[in-house]
DNA sequence: AGTCGCCTGGTA
DNA sequence: TACCAGGCGACT
């Protein structure tokens, strides 16, 4: 569920709540979300500090003050909640880290795709990272057009692919895809100069919008507090089928492209 | 490139 | 009841 957007709000948010707490106890209803085993996490973390939190790709990731490195992937309906203890337990709440201040950081997650894993050192969290391509938010002009170039794939099943380009969802490809006008099944060697680089820009531009309006809240998405984004109110195609398509006239249609659902309008998308 | 699996729930 | 869901890796 959650892409760049809302895993970097979900950033922020912790950088702003958690930072300086120490971790008290951990604890998991599902132990096969904890990777290596909850033992071992329990063992290596207990005792330490927070001490930085950090976004690579759709990974969320919490530095500790003994080197240790916790990465947590939230996959379609993960969620990081940041509670007092009081608090009753939320829906699916599977891990619960216990922190010091009466607080506790939940990973809740329905359908249990989710989660965390411990790094011992910062050569495994290396190893973890290394098959991640540029951040979307961060390639610049002539490493994007040397991705597009590398491949005939369709345009839109490139950029959901995280080892060539990070972070980007099937939200924010629809989306990006529509405000740039390219038809999602284009090949992505296809695309001239200019669509390219229109195509970067839109990319940019709706992440930052979803960054802007806190992430799509439309199924499940929260952020720490467990408060919704907003973007679902601003997507462009995205969820949109049947309705008129914001650069034209045209209607915004539902197809499947690589067995996902694809939004895009054929009006205005060539 | 396409399909399946991991899981559970919401909706037609 | 069947199908759909924002991810992603393994398999063919």
């Amino acid at each position: 569920m959650p892409e760049l957007p809302e895993v970097e709000t979900i950033k922020n948010d912790l950088s702003r709540l958690v930072v300086g707490k120490k971790v008290l106890d951990v604890t998991t209803d599902t132990a096969k979300q904890v990777v290596p085993s909850l033992s071992v996490v329990k063992k290596q973390i207990v005792g330490a500090s927070i001490k930085k939190i950090q976004r690579r790709a759709k990974l969320l990731i919490i530095h500790l003050s003994n080197g240790k490195i916790l990465v947590f992937h939230l996959k379609l309906t993960g969620r990081i909640l940041i509670r007092k203890t009081n608090i009753p337990r939320d829906d699916w709440q599977h891990i619960t880290i216990f922190l010091s201040g009466n607080k506790e950081l939940r990973f809740c997650d329905l359908r249990k795709f989710g989660w965390m894993k411990l790094m011992k050192n910062g050569k495994e969290f290396d190893s973890e990272l290394v098959g991640f391509g540029p951040e979307a938010l961060e390639v610049k002009l002539k490493g994007f057009q040397q991705i597009l170039s590398s491949t005939t794939r369709a345009i839109k099943v490139l950029l959901l692919d995280q080892k060539k380009i990070a972070g980007i969802g099937n939200i924010y490809a629809c989306d990006a895809l529509n405000l740039a006008k390219i038809d999602p099944t284009r090949k992505s060697n296809s695309l001239n100069p200019n669509e390219q680089k229109k195509l970067l820009l839109s990319i940019q531009k709706v992440l930052k919008a979803g960054i802007k309006y806190r992430g799509a809240s439309d199924q499940f998405y929260l952020d720490a507090l467990g408060h919704k984004g907003a973007y679902q109110e601003h997507f462009l195609v995205y969820a949109r089928a049947g309705e008129k398509c914001f650069n034209c006239h045209g209607k915004v249609e539902k197809v499947k492209l690589a067995g996902r659902g694809t939004y895009y309008c054929s009006a205005c998308q060539v």
